[in-house]
DNA sequence: CCGCATCCTGGAGGATACTG
DNA sequence: CAGTATCCTCCAGGATGCGG
């Protein structure tokens, strides 16, 4: 059940036995925004093939990193603390990832787990500290996400809700957090269309979710 | 030349699809340290294909993650800015893989590489700085490591030099570091065996490189 | 000898069908 | 819905060859 040993002892190589693993890193990622069910997680990582998926949660629930609980007659996945401490990990390693972001490809998604790391992986509290609490309702791509910043404090979850600015946008969004795309472009080009609220306000949220150079 | 797709438009996803790859993390991190040539890093991973290696350092110059250059006749291969990114992710990864080390089995080697990481991993520069400034020499695996701690700056390199204690140790290094070791019991055990200078200074070294909970 | 390229094999990854 | 079983593809692993 073991990975495959790299023939070194060091903290690095140990952890890659563990999450490095193709598919493992998103799992984790997925998790972190709280309990997932089966389906949820296949759905949230295109593609993937099922037996994998099965094969994956087999090795990180060995590895202690996640664990199965059953919920009211279904069965969940759950971090255990172990495996919440990669949250830096996957943190550190999608802000060095938006970096390098290319253009999105038509089959590529965007699920509301995968948006919400990303947001926390760019959110500048210092930035936030200093404006006024403000919340946002984001439709991306069929998924609604809900986002609060109040002061330094960030909360982004599922669902929707009454919001100062509410929008829809595409992948494009990240553009956005990378800083490769201006709000008003974005708004004039259609990539974000803006529900209601005032326009201003998304240039607040790239002001306060934008990757530090 | 690109990996496997993903089909997430994320910065995790965007991530895993650059350095994902098998060895690609270790590469990196052994490049942290200063530039290498082939031959080195294939001495550094052990048993790594050596069709791998080539693969892989193709790819990550694809991607812009090291580059060639000659140094005076000879070719060594150098992490590029965007490459140097990497640093903060991969002294996570390997802070979280430190609290799940094993036991050392034979097999398992300690290079000058990824020990100078892992030691960066865990170097408190709280605590260092409250200390007065000290070097070690370290004999690791055949291997001599020099650390110097002069308050908040750490510099750990290959090489010897006089140092206010000299030690030799194998894997059970980390251990000391990773908290499952006392430092005495290092010495009792012949774990850690001292060439010269004050044993007092093994407990120091504990006490500057320690994983934090 | 160093720095790869080539060849071959075994096992992991990928797509699909199938079952409790 | 939550996986298991099956088949196939492809990459990693290992040995070896070869040019500078």
């Amino acid at each position: 059940m073991a990975a495959r040993d790299y023939g070194q002892y060091s903290g690095l190589a140990r952890a890659v036995e563990l999450v490095g693993e193709r598919w493992a890193l998103l799992i984790v990622r997925d998790l972190l925004t709280g309990p997932r069910r089966y389906g949820e997680l296949a759905a949230g990582l295109p593609r993937i093939p099922t037996n994998i998926l099965a094969a994956r949660l087999k090795e990180l629930q060995a590895a202690g990193i996640l664990r199965r609980a059953p919920r009211s007659r279904v069965i969940v996945y759950e971090l255990t603390p172990f495996g919440r401490g990669l949250e830096p990990v996957v943190l550190a390693l999608g802000a060095w990832g938006l970096q390098a972001m290319g253009d999105p490809r038509d089959e590529q998604i965007v699920t509301p787990a995968s948006m919400a790391i990303d947001l926390r992986t760019a959110f500048r509290e210092d930035v936030a500290a200093g404006l006024p609490a403000t919340s946002y309702s984001a439709r991306i791509d069929s998924a609604d996400l809900f986002i609060r910043v109040d002061g330094r404090l960030l909360d982004v979850g599922g669902g929707t809700g009454r919001a100062d600015l509410a929008f829809a946008a595409g992948p494009a969004l990240l553009r956005i957090v990378s800083g490769d795309l201006a709000p008003r472009t974005a708004i004039e080009t259609g990539a974000v269309a803006l529900l209601h609220g005032d326009a201003a306000l998304l240039d607040r949220f790239a002001t306060t979710f934008r990757l530090a150079a």
